[in-house]
DNA sequence: TTAAGGTTCCGCCATT
DNA sequence: GCAATGGCGGAACCTT
């Protein structure tokens, strides 16, 4: 269950406007507008609004109709601005003063990319810490001098004010607001489900292509890495705990808040995931992969396999294996 | 499949 | 007074 669940539901309201990008708002549909039965019952519940009346053009040559004007803005707790259609182009004032209007209540008010140039034409991230899209970070500084912004990051949490840089960032951000919402759990939940991973480390200084001063990432985030590429050495949590330069227990402590489980449950999960792998390469006997990922033994690799995967991993590797796929479908179809 | 020994994890509480 | 940290003990889990 979610650590800390919201006693109603969360009502998450996405202002639509023309010339949209489907992905900002694709995110934020996946994130907040499925159905997840299993969140409970006080789950997001997203709705859409516009300053713009009639239907509006998307990207990609949709038509979209929001489902309110800006009236419901004042029954959101959390308001997500999706991009914004140009850095040039002046939002309009009706929007500007429903935003700060928002904020003066206590709304939560979320921007994606380039979203957070109408989050500062509103002044609501005067004089506080922002991010936007690396490519117009210079725009934006030159536009909102009182704005201090934080070019290296994928997003910025202010509390009631939260800034994404460029698009794919908006997904961190978004489950980021999840995890402060419903717990690591149900942000690790939503990530699986997106086939995306819960927590990227870094910024986006790592995607942009100009030199950049590289800001020293947590002593977790680099023993992470060097978890996942050493899998089939043992690693005890004392000898973690010690490489984190940590005692034991704040070594436990800090893992679950960065990845929302324990250090024995990554590890189950990356060494099953890299015998998947080799198992599906076909090369090496069971033994090989139990060994080469992590598992000290065979039987060890077979029974976390079934209890995770639900078939053990010479099925795995009969059902999913490059060589041996064609033959199984095969046998399938004869049994058949 | 079972059993024994080892390890992990978390609540609790003291300390900083 | 509050938050972060660290140690301890015991239940649960894992490995062999």
């Amino acid at each position: 269950m979610p650590k800390s669940v919201p006693n109603s539901t969360h009502n998450v309201v996405a202002i639509v406007f023309d010339g949209m990008s489907t992905f900002e708002f694709g995110i934020v549909a996946e994130v907040f507008g499925l159905d997840r039965p299993e969140m409970g019952p006080n789950w997001y519940r997203l709705t859409t609004c516009a300053a713009e009346p009639g239907p509006l053009r998307v990207a990609g040559g949709l038509m979209a109709i929001a489902d309110h004007g800006l009236d419901c803005l004042s029954l959101a707790d959390t308001i997500i601005m999706p991009g914004w259609r140009g850095i040039g182009m002046l939002p309009p004032e009706p929007l500007l003063e429903a935003l700060r209007a928002a904020n003066e209540r206590g709304t939560r008010i979320v921007s994606l990319c380039i979203g957070a140039f109408v989050l500062a034409a509103a002044g609501l991230l005067d004089d506080r810490l922002a991010t936007t899209h690396w490519r117009c970070v210079d725009a934006f500084s030159a536009a909102f001098p009182a704005v201090r912004v934080d070019p290296d990051v994928l997003y910025v949490d202010q509390g009631s004010v939260m800034t994404s840089a460029g698009s794919a960032a908006g997904i961190d951000l978004l489950l980021h607001i999840v995890r402060k919402d419903f717990g690591p759990e149900a942000a690790n939940s939503v990530a699986r489900r997106m086939v995306v991973p819960a927590h990227r480390d870094g910024g986006q200084a790592q995607f942009i292509e100009r030199p950049v001063p590289q800001h020293p990432n947590g002593k977790l985030a680099f023993l992470l890495d060097t978890m996942r590429e050493q899998l089939d050495r043992p690693m005890t949590i004392a000898v973690l705990a010690q490489e984190a330069a940590m005692s034991e227990r704040t070594f436990l402590r800090r893992f679950r808040e960065m990845t929302g489980t324990t250090p024995a449950g990554w590890l189950l999960s990356a060494r099953l995931d890299r015998a998947k792998q080799l198992l599906e390469s076909g090369r090496g006997s069971i033994e090989d992969v139990a060994i080469t990922s992590g598992f000290g033994s065979a039987a060890t690799l077979r029974m976390h396999f079934r209890a995770v995967v639900g078939i053990s991993p010479r099925e795995h590797r009969m059902r999913f294996s490059h060589h041996e796929a064609m033959d199984f479908n095969l046998q399938m179809n004869d049994a058949a």
